[in-house]
Order: structure tokens, then sequence, then C-alpha cells
DNA sequence: AGCTGCATGAGAATCATTATCATTATGTGG
DNA sequence: CCACATAATGATAATGATTCTCATGCAGCT
């Protein structure tokens, strides 16, 4: 079909997002602005239906990860290395998770940004970035 | 020889590591002592091979396990969520490691550690711990 | 040397994630 | 408001890493 690439290409933006709005993304979006936990792609899929919506497992995953390529969602991998999401406020940062509950907390770590610089440094590396995550149990957890 | 251990007697909760000592765990073992570098499961057993090595690849999954259980080789994950080893010093530390080459250094953060415990202490989390992973161009990749 | 049971190896089985591809529907221009 | 180009969807197959199965082998101990 579409022989002929119709030569009405005009002068259109070509850095266009080209990325369209459909109610599963805006589900799942949703659906991760309403939590405080790290969740796989399986379970995101699982609550998505148990709220009725006819979703998709691969649509999940593909919007899962255009959200983690826009910086809208942070990824992170448990032990046995699957991935889990969660939504996340712009701009660097990091988090602290309970391992118990999945409840999570987004923490600035300036005082680490400037030692991860120097260690850097004086190591002789360049471009560098970092991963920093904790694990422990929340207040909530601690009491049990 | 004989700890004095009743040998009938089989009730010694002994957390003896009834590990034995085979030459294909000595084989991984050696490897990686000898690489200054993370490699996934499947490297080391193509490598092995290489070297003449008939082990299976099962065999090399079960050593690097028992390894990282054993504190013997830390676990790093790929982006894509593979499991990556190096042989490391016992201790409590992290690495700076080299995105292009995969050279890596041990570094130890005691600053962070500090840092960790007091933003955990007032979260109210306890029970804390935490990774902290660098990643950039060493100094010999930088010069490209 | 003889035993016992963990370790090994080859391949099947899992399981999360990705690719395929026909079909649907979004955003746009007319 | 309608038509179109095409990104997005969904059901399913495919991929790929890691684990499990089980018959056989070898390490460690007597």
């Amino acid at each position: 079909m579409g022989t002929g690439t119709p030569a009405t290409e005009t002068t259109m933006t070509s850095t266009r997002p080209t990325t369209r709005n459909t109610w599963q993304r805006a589900a799942v979006r949703d659906l991760l602005e309403n939590s405080a936990e790290f969740r796989t792609a399986q379970q995101i899929h699982d609550l998505l239906k148990e709220h009725g919506a006819k979703i998709g497992l691969a649509t999940v995953y593909r919007a899962l990860q255009a959200m983690s390529e826009a910086g809208e969602v942070d990824v992170l991998r448990t032990v046995d290395g699957e991935a889990t999401y969660r939504h996340c406020s712009s701009g660097h940062h990091h988090h602290l998770v309970c391992r118990s509950c999945g409840y999570s907390v987004e923490i600035a770590a300036r005082p680490v940004e400037e030692w991860a610089n120097e260690v850097a440094a004086a190591n002789g590396f360049t471009d560098v970035g970092h991963e920093v995550e904790m694990f422990g149990l929340c207040a909530e957890c601690s009491k049990r």
C-alpha cells in the first residue's frame, strides 16, 4: 500500500514528540502518580485490570519504557533483576525504600553528589554518574 | 580431624559450609581473581571454555551464586538487568566502573555511610543498607 | 579402598521482557 | 466534520537469562 511517499513532505518539525496520548498511557501514568511504591510492570498490569481497564501487558511495558525514557518515572531493579517503576519528581534524586512494604521516599543527596565527583576525579574518571539507593524498614514496618 | 563430634549423631546444627572444593568452582574463582572487570555468567562460561575447561553453564551459575552468597564476589546489574560478577575484597565497599571498558575500582565511602545513616534515621527507617555504584569513563577511555 | 551425598552437566522449564503484525484510533489537514 | 497517515494497541510468538531436573560423578571422611 501507500506506494509513493507523498511529496507533501512539508517542513514539519521533525523533532516532534510523535507520541500520542492514549487512555492506556494515561492510565499507567495515573496509577503511578497515586502510589508511593515501586511496582513491577506486571503488578501495574494486574492493578489496571482490577480497575476494569482492558489493557495489554505489552502496552504497559511500552508505556513504562516511554515514561522512563522521558524521565517521568524511576526504574529500580529488585534483587532478582526485575524492573520496578515509580512516579518521580523531575531532576536528579535517590530513594529510601522499605524492603517490607515497598514504601519509598525520594531523597536529595547534595553531600553525595559532591563526594562522588571528588572520588571520580581522584581516580581519573570523567563523565561520571552514580546510583544510590537505600533499603530498610520504614517506621511503620519497624514497629512490628 | 574428628572434632569430637559424635559420628552417628548428625544432630549437629553446624553451619558447616557443606561446600565442596571442585576444580570447576576453583576455575571460576581464579578467573574472577584475575580480572578487574565485571563479567556476566555467560561471559565467564565462554572464557572458561576458551581456556579449555569443560564446564557446564549451570555450574558456573551455581558457583557464582555460592560465591556471591559467601561474599566473595560482588554482583551488579547492567542496565538491561543482566547480572555481572567481579571478585572483591571482603567487607563493605562500592565501585567506580568504566562504562566503556568495564574496568572498575573498589571505593570506600565512609562519608556516604554516615550520611546514609542520618538520612535513614531522619525518615524513621531502621535496619538500613545501601547501594552505591558510580559509572563513568576511566582515565584511559577518557583520552579517546 | 569404600561410602554418602553434594556437585556436575545437558537439556527442559521458567519468567520477565521484547518483537511481530494485523487492527485500531489519535492528531492533523483539508 | 471527514479522510488520512501512522503511531499505538493487543494477542501471541520469540528471546534470553537464570533455575530446575535428574541421572551420574567425585570430594571428603572413615
